[in-house]
Formats: C-alpha cells, sequence, structure tokens
DNA sequence: TCAAAAGTGTTAGCGTTACACCCATGG
DNA sequence: CCATGGGTGTAACGCTAACACTTTTGA
C-alpha cells in the first residue's frame, strides 16, 4: 500500500471513524491494535483508503465494518485532517466521521492485521497512531457541542429509553449532573420525546415512564 | 489533469474555496468563469487539486491565490464533499472551505484557464459548475450558524467600523433587521468590542464612535 | 420494612424584548 | 433649516434555575 501511494503526484484519501457508545456512565469509543511498524502495539481508530468507485461516505462504512464488524450505525462527516506528515506511509489525507451506537453489546471482530479490539473510556485514552489524538479530541469535542443543539443524543440510545437513561447521557458527555424536574421540563418543551403507555419492571425502586424518540433522525433543536 | 487522475486506483483531493464579502447591503461571493467542457461559461468556485506535497489547508491557500488573486483572508475548512460523480473528470474528492474579506475592493485576476472572476449576491447566483451550489449553500448556511455562537463576523469588517455597520453585517446574513438598542446591548454584554477615542466624519449625520475588535481571531462566545 | 430511584410545582431572579425622543453633522 | 443616521433607558414579560417530598417497587 505503501507503494502505491507515495508515487502519486497527488494526495489520497483515507476515512477514520470514530464509534462512540455509553457504558458503565462513561462515554468509550472503539479502537483496533496496530501491527504496523511504526505503530506496533498502538491502538488507532478503524479507518482505510477510499476506493476511486466510492463515495467518501460508504468508503467509512465499508471500512468500520470491514475492520470491526460494526454496520448500520449512525455516521456523521467531521473534519478533514490533511497535514503532509500525518501518515508514514504517505501522502494521505483521512476524512475523520463519528459514529453512533446505543448498543456497545453489538458483535465486534478482529482481523489479520489487527489481532485485538476493544472501547475505551474518552477520559483514559491509551496512547494513539497517527494524528488519532487530534482526530478522537475532535469527534468528542463536536458530540459535546452537538448535544446542545440537535437531537443526537437519542443514537446513543436504545429506541426504547427512560427520561433518567436520556438525562444520564446528556450527565456523562457534558460532565455534569443536571436537575430532574428542569431537565424534563425542558426535553417536555421541546417535544422531542413520546411518553409510552409503558413502564420499566425488575428494578428494586418505582417503575420508570418509557419513552421514545419523536423524529427518527438528527435534526437541529435549539436548545438545551 | 483528467488522465492523471483516471488512472489512480484511490481518490485524489482538491479543495475549492467560497470567498464570501459584505457590499452594498448583500453578501456577495467570488466565482470565476470556466472555459472546460461540459462546464464552458458556467461559473465556479475557485480551487484545483492538492498536491503531494502540501498540507490541504496550505493547498486551498494556494489555488486560491493561484486563481484569484487574494491572499491574507480569513479560511476555515467546510465540509469535505466526496460523491463519486461529482468530477466528470475523475475522481476528485473536495475539500471545500470557507473565507472570509473585509475588503470587496480588494484586487482580483484572472487567468489563462478563467478569463472572467466577479462578486456575486449570495441570493442571486448563476448556474455553478459541478456541485458548487451545494458547495456554496452549505458555506452560507454555515456561515450563518457560525454569527450567532462565534465573533467571526469581524472577519468581515474593517480593523475599524461603527456599531451600525457591525449590525448590519449581522442584519444582511440574518436577513432580518434588528432593534439597535439591544443590538449595542448584547454586544457590549459580550465584551467583544473596545469603542476608540475616534469618531467617524464625513458624513451628513451625527458622527458615530468608532470600535475595533477585542480579540484577533475567532473564538466562540455563546451567544448572539 | 428498607433502600433506591421515579415522579412532580412553585418561586425568585435574570435576561430579552419592545419601544421613542433628542443630538450632531453636512448640505 | 432640513435630512439623515447616531446615541441612549426603562418596564413588562418569559425563561431559567433552585429547590424537597411522596410514591412505587424488589429484596
Amino acid at each position: 500500500m505503501s507503494n502505491i501511494i507515495k508515487k502519486y503526484e497527488y494526495a489520497v484519501m483515507a476515512t477514520d471513524t470514530v464509534l462512540f457508545a455509553l457504558d458503565d456512565g462513561k462515554l468509550k469509543i472503539l479502537l483496533i491494535k496496530m501491527n504496523k511498524k511504526p505503530f506496533v502495539d498502538m491502538w488507532a481508530v478503524p479507518g482505510g483508503l477510499v476506493r476511486g468507485d466510492e463515495s467518501v461516505e460508504v468508503s467509512a462504512k465499508r471500512t468500520l465494518k470491514e475492520k470491526t464488524g460494526v454496520a448500520n450505525v449512525f455516521m456523521e462527516q467531521l473534519y478533514t485532517f490533511g497535514n503532509v506528515n500525518r501518515d508514514p506511509f504517505g501522502r494521505v489525507v483521512s476524512i475523520a466521521y463519528m459514529a453512533l451506537t446505543p448498543n456497545i453489546d453489538m458483535e465486534i471482530k478482529t482481523t489479520k492485521d489487527h489481532k485485538e479490539i476493544g472501547w475505551f473510556d474518552v477520559k483514559d485514552l491509551p496512547v494513539l497512531a497517527y494524528d488519532h489524538e487530534k482526530i478522537v479530541k475532535t469527534a468528542v469535542s463536536r458530540l459535546s457541542a452537538k448535544l446542545e443543539y440537535t437531537n443526537i443524543v437519542f443514537q446513543l440510545l436504545s429506541k426504547e429509553f427512560t427520561m433518567n437513561e436520556l438525562q444520564t447521557a446528556y450527565e456523562i458527555i457534558r460532565g455534569e449532573k443536571l436537575d430532574k424536574r428542569n431537565f424534563q421540563k425542558k426535553i417536555l418543551a421541546l417535544d422531542l420525546v413520546k411518553k409510552l403507555d409503558k413502564k420499566t419492571t425488575g428494578q428494586a425502586h418505582r417503575p420508570a415512564n418509557v419513552c421514545t424518540a419523536k423524529h427518527e433522525g438528527v435534526v437541529n433543536v435549539e436548545i438545551l
């Protein structure tokens, strides 16, 4: 691969995807372990080169699936990283995506080139290959920002959730506790969720109302 | 160029820059006229291929300068457009930038390949080549959005300006009139401008106070 | 019966908006 | 002196933030 890239007169492109999930009160991302020098045993965000016959977005989905087994998750373009020396194998520009899943227990797989894969707390990351630390930081800060003016948070929750799960998602990402009553008032005022005729069961406390998002996709929604 | 691109197994990259300025109560962008089929006589945003030895941002600055003569303007990455068929000459992905200048009277030049160049009201654009209409729309909506949570507006004003010029910039881009007293209160509360010991002269009405931005660059600033 | 989380309203303070008159200058 | 835009304050309203007790369940 490196020979192919080096001989190009112009830059070629890759995609890298930061996949987020909530777990255990933490915001986590999915990383794979590198084998290749000079990054042996360093972790990286899954990615790969964009082929001549696929769109950038398709490429991001394909490489995420090939490297991790993950498919059918929400994805959104993040930023394009284009420094000259970001990749020691050649002149590669990376179009970074962020992806969100409600399901940290989804099946993930390793590959021949990446024998380990795992979820890492964004507040406690290992050393990352390439400029992936910068990519991850950009993704985390974009995600926080989008919490405030979109309904993107629902991409991190199951179809059905409780007000408390929703509130906890905000608390984890914003890093601060919120008031239960005020939180519920705002969410209801924004008209983003429906309360279902359904309660949680099996917990040693009062059952909670089950809710669902009113809209399928991600939309802008001043203001939380 | 098309032959070079076609033989690549992977996608190559270009940058395109939407340069904004305010003029005559309108938000305008700088366009150049194409000669090449199938875009003969269509207008386009200035851009060009990213070389193997330059960063993406440097490439955007270089191509803007080469195609229009414009240099030393504020630039910021916008979005990356990666559909397969966006360029009939080959598999080219475009990293779009937006640029802002306070000075619509700056010198601009044509080139061998682009014999015409000019400023166009974003509300009255000609037919654009490639997917440049999409790029321009993305740029306009990003600019509007950033007005609300950054001090980016100062990149469209001279170093020294009056409160009225500042307010007019907001009014043009937001497309609505604002209240003079409330506007001034907000701006002062945000502590974004200094009033200078200086007045405008030569106008057939009371002189206005001259102001300047407190910060050099673009920063986030909840909320206008 | 105990522990744990769910559900639920009111009040005070702050920020936002609406609004009108006099002033300084050039022509 | 006239036309033009510049400069300035207050009051009502709405939104936000602070705050605590009762309910329901499983163990």
